[in-house]
DNA sequence: TAGAAAACATGACAACCGTCAGGTTTTAAA
DNA sequence: TTTAAAACCTGACGGTTGTCATGTTTTCTA
């Protein structure tokens, strides 16, 4: 959703707090507005009908949660919960269709977001469908080098449990495991206590893309 | 994209003709205007690093081609071949562009099917990650039913080859052929040379969404 | 701070699935 | 119609990965 539009709107709004682990909304929740994260980063789940649960997305500043439901006007197909302490602020639902139809800049700008998130899931597919759970972890603890960047010590600054990553991945948290004891074993990577540091990001890309 | 919006635009284009195998655009190409597909299907498909083409979505009567691309403005993503002959008609750019600025309600009818879409694409990731091979083929038979139909003699209208249901369940094509022959000992499923009838619909769902 | 709960870790094992290798059948083209 | 190519099929085999079981460490809370 674009930043200047929707900044107008938002700032208007009151900041709402979630703690670590709480959860902003849930699967098949009517939603009548959307979050907007200032602070923290969200994990946007789905449930499998075999129990397990599916990470499609984290959502970090900027990124707006909901929006999609809202815009169809159907329930969430994701639940969202904080990954760490979030600050989000709620804009409700009207305020954003009442913006979507006095602006019509407003509603391409929304447009070009979803097209890019649906081009983002393209790709994700492709990962899941083509590649070895070995190659998926390689690829996450790139992606979250990319996109939270590392803390002054060089580790992940985002730090996501066993179980959160074998969620992303789409895979059980004991191979989540394996595969990491692998990594550090070949000296790709390196960690302290859960937080994981990329030694060898060449390798580590390699392995990811390789054939 | 909307239905009405765009047959004003595409009514006053001339159909292309594609004929089955037949490329309408390819990954990385630049494009400059969408198709709207009058008859036939095509699939969308994205080449894996592993040299396997992964397909995305397959697209009939009424799906636009190129859509996010050309919004985005960015190359395409996927490509589009023909999966039978087809019917599709070629609409440039600025007239998207220019329907987009113009009518504040074309953009929203656009953004709600990229909205969909991006649902779809989200069920498709869980699908990926979280089912057995078994499982999957299972749901793209269920899949072709209720999205092309049967013929009159019960089988599934669209007739897509092993190795293009190899790649749009994520596998090998032996494997989707020994699940084939398995499902049809378990007289789940009949076939007539590539032709796929479902006889038991109600355990072939039970095996796609059970535990 | 102690105890409980959650998360992490490792081994064993079997099922799943991709690959290779060899066939047969179908399709397409000469 | 003959021939080549593509698609289909099956068996064998080994690596990958999920599951279960069990133990350790960390985290949380009373």
């Amino acid at each position: 959703m674009s930043k200047e539009e929707l900044k107008k709107v938002s700032d208007t709004k009151t900041t709402k707090l979630f703690k670590k682990g709480e959860t902003i909304f849930e699967e098949n929740e009517k939603l009548n507005g959307v979050f907007c994260v200032r602070n923290g980063v969200s994990k946007l789940s789905k449930l499998s009908p075999n129990g397990k649960d599916q990470i499609v997305k984290l959502a970090s500043k900027g990124a707006v949660l909901g929006q999609r439901s809202v815009i169809v006007e159907e329930i969430s197909n994701l639940s969202a919960v904080a990954l760490n302490d979030m600050e989000a602020c709620f804009i409700p639902k009207n305020a954003i269709v009442n913006t979507l139809n006095a602006n019509p800049n407003f509603a391409v700008e929304v447009l070009r977001h979803m097209a890019h998130d649906l081009k983002e899931a393209d790709d994700v597919i492709v990962n899941m469908s083509q590649k070895t759970v070995k190659q998926r972890v390689a690829e996450a603890f790139i992606y979250l080098k990319n996109n939270f960047g590392e803390d002054k010590n060089g580790y992940l600054a985002l730090t996501l449990s066993r179980e959160d990553i074998a969620n992303v991945v789409g895979t059980a948290s004991e191979s989540v495991i394996r595969i990491i004891s692998e990594f550090k074993k070949k000296g790709l990577i390196k960690t302290f206590g859960k937080k994981v540091a990329i030694v060898d990001p060449q390798s580590l890309n390699n392995l990811a893309e390789a054939i």
